[in-house]
RNA sequence: GGCGGCGUAGCUCAGUUGGUUAGAGCGCGCGGUUCAUACCCGCGUGGUCGGGGGUUCGAAUCCCUCCGCCGCUACCA
């Protein structure tokens, strides 16, 4: 496996910034949340480490939407900006410097940047002629267009014929894929790496940076014609956070980065071709590793997807389990930061399922992790009147298997490995564990063995300490509370990694216990309670088995079925599973529905076909398209048949 | 269409350069223990390593082919 890490003091870690026309979700939550505990990781090793992170606020898509809303762009990037802030301190994430692209020192970089690229050369004036995408800020070739809309987003593009500056990229195609190739670690993890390549071999264009001048925008400093390209702009937050231009002293300090945490979407076209090509031609050393990870969806047919797009903001699940299980909001928050990094290997997809996530907080953290310290805390309590005691002789049992837990942790971190990070340090929760039970400490108080039993409960505390500081990146506020209940805080001993090593524990503090940290929780009901909470707005089951609840006549009356024709129907384009419908229900428009049937129904087959329409049922938007109501199909996860009538009746006639 | 990847126990996944009886966690079964949140510890259950063919003394691991899934890329004059 490549190796990111190397022995220096310095360590330079970025997420992208976001683009303020999103709301915080779990894409730029996950990115900063696998970022953030790398930075607490690297500073535990007693590195100076600057973590960035921040927000993309130009851009034409920025400066409509404000407009739309009929505030100025700032203001409309001021509100976002807060929005982000919020859920990175929710999300108990400690960044160095939140950049944003309109503040001074940024715009100074992004110019000088320019100036210099077009100084040596490397930028020249052309003619653009073209497609570009707003919503995504992507030009566009020709070739790229299907009809007239973009391949990514689907959405109408906007063609361009107009002078622009452009970035020559195909000048540094060959030193990239020599670097690339020459620096497995660079771009991670490996599969990616190939899909850099094969898209560098493909042949590469030379890239347009700027647009016709938007008064929103970075403006050309050799022309107040034109504006600098969004991307540009966005990419060049990584040197102004290290100081450039200006700073040299600052520059030479955190250049370059040593991890840049993106997500797999904007590798290949920007961060792994354009961003270095950029940095050749600055004669700027590139960033160490450039690692793109992967996407969070929802299970399969999982319902909990189609009932609110936010479903998959971490913060909400932390608020969900917190009603669920009675623990803290920081002990949720922490264990869905735990569930994130530890159920999928960093780099591949994940899907996300409160099974999955509840069988993770029962068995790793309650079982495990909880109960170690739940069942510790007592003996020393009862036995050593809650004083930590001497190791005496006979102590450090564990020391081998702390050692062998923070080899395996170190080699895992250096390669970006969460997931096998945290598969060691629970290795060596069960080994504390087992220790525990092979020792048995209540029979050596039987026996009167106090030495023994001295040693036996030192160890077991040590070893949690060790413990706690190797959690504390993934899981920080979980670390201090441990840290707190071992006594530890009173006497302002500091979480490093260099103490993580056995016999390491100051002996005659007295130990803080407090309530178990993890409720434990009855898994089966939390789920059935979920999906009751889903369904509720959602669907009459036809469940096989009789439904635990039954609702009133007054409550069915509530629902408006309605007979619907089916006027059109097309595919969502970018969604395997959606089709779009547009139904007549005697309304004076069709309503347009979205449902998930694609998989199971060829839109044709729908054509004119009598449907039954939930019509009272909440809008909600689905891949981008608002959902006004339900069609009835048949299938508890997955549509197996659709729900019709056997005789044909005028659309809007009422179902009961 | 091209390139790349994946398909391993009921589930989620590890499996280094091919080498003794294929591993982990969860689940399930049995036993132990009682300090603890019915927890922990031990033992066990369970796989024709997608199908087929080949190379080799020997392949989950290399080659070919087929099937299925995914990603990137290109859309055919």
């Amino acid at each position: 496996m490549a190796q990111v890490n190397s022995a220096t003091d310095k360590f330079y870690i970025t997420t992208p910034i976001y683009y303020v026309n999103d709301r915080p979700h779990i894409g730029h939550s996950y990115t900063t949340i696998a970022a953030d505990c790398l930075a607490r990781y690297h500073r535990l090793q007693g590195q100076q480490v600057l973590f960035s992170t921040g927000t993309d606020e130009h851009g034409q898509k920025v400066a409509r939407s404000a407009a739309q809303q009929g505030v100025a762009p700032q203001e409309f990037a001021d509100e976002v900006v807060e929005a982000f802030k919020l859920m990175w301190k929710r999300l108990h994430i400690e960044y160095d410097r939140f950049i944003r692209t309109t503040e001074p020192d940024h715009v100074v970089a992004a110019q000088s940047v320019f100036q210099r690229l077009v100084d040596s050369g490397d930028v020249y004036l052309g003619q653009y002629q073209g497609w570009y995408c707003v919503p995504c800020e992507t030009y566009l070739r020709e070739s790229d267009l299907e009809a007239a809309v973009c391949p990514q987003c689907g959405r109408p593009v906007e063609q361009v014929a107009e002078p622009a500056y452009f970035f020559r990229t195909s000048k540094y195609a060959d030193r990239l894929q020599q670097y690339i190739e020459e620096h497995p670690e660079f771009i991670m993890p490996t599969s990616r790496r190939n899909e850099v390549l094969a898209f560098i071999e493909a042949g590469m264009h030379d890239a347009c940076v700027s647009r016709s001048r938007t008064e929103w925008d970075i403006p050309v400093p050799v022309d107040y014609s034109q504006s600098i390209y969004v991307w540009l702009d966005a990419l060049v937050n990584y040197l102004t956070v290290a100081g450039y231009p200006d700073d040299q002293q600052t520059f030479q300090t955190w250049w370059p980065p040593r991890v840049q945490l993106i997500g797999k979407d904007i590798l290949t076209r920007f961060h792994a071709t354009l961003w270095p090509a950029v940095l050749m031609a600055l004669q700027v050393p590139l960033p160490g590793t450039i690692f793109a990870h992967g996407w969070w969806i929802t299970e399969e047919g999982d319902k909990i997807s189609k009932s609110k797009g936010n479903v998959l903001d971490p913060y909400n699940i932390a608020r969900q389990l917190v009603d669920i299980s009675n623990a803290t909001t920081a002990v949720a928050v922490d264990s869905i930061r735990y569930f994130l990094l530890r159920e999928v290997t960093f780099g591949l997809d994940g899907s996300f399922s409160w099974a999955a996530l509840l069988t993770r907080f029962n068995a790793d953290l309650a079982n495990d992790l909880g109960n170690l310290l739940n069942r510790t805390l007592p003996l020393v309590e009862r036995y050593l009147d809650s004083k930590v005691p001497q190791p005496g002789p006979g102590a450090g049992e564990l020391a081998d298997q702390i050692d062998k837990a923070r080899t395996t942790v170190q080699q895992a971190m250096a390669a970006v490995s969460f997931r096998a990070a945290l598969e060691a340090i629970w290795q060596l929760i069960a080994a504390a564990n087992k220790f525990i039970d092979e020792r048995a400490p209540w029979n050596l108080y039987k026996h009167a063995k106090l030495v023994e039993l001295e040693a036996v409960l030192y160890d077991v505390l040590d070893c949690i300490r060790v413990i706690a500081i190797m959690i504390q990146p993934f899981m920080p506020a979980i670390a201090d509370e441990i840290w707190r209940q071992l006594g530890l805080e009173t006497t302002g001993t500091q979480q490093t990694w260099a103490t993580c090593q056995a016999l390491q524990l100051p002996p005659g503090i007295y130990i803080q216990p407090g309530a178990p940290i993890f409720p434990r929780v009855d898994i089966e009901r939390s789920l059935k309670r979920l999906q009751g909470q889903v369904e509720a707005g959602e669907e009459t089951q036809p469940s096989a088995q009789p439904p635990p609840v039954t609702i009133t006549m007054d409550q069915f009356g509530k629902m408006e079925l309605k007979v619907g024709t089916v006027v059109e129907a097309h595919r969502v384009r970018g969604a395997d599973k959606l089709l779009r419908l547009l139904v007549d229900i005697g309304e004076d428009q069709p309503r347009q529905i979205v449902a998930g049937l694609a998989e199971q129904i060829n839109p044709r087959e729908l054509l004119s076909q009598q449907v039954i329409v939930v019509a009272n049922l909440e809008p909600a938007t689905i891949h981008g398209v608002q959902s006004q109501g339900m069609i009835l199909a048949v299938g508890d996860k997955e549509p197996i048949a659709l729900v019709t009538i056997d005789r044909e009746c005028p659309p809007g006639s009422t179902v009961r």
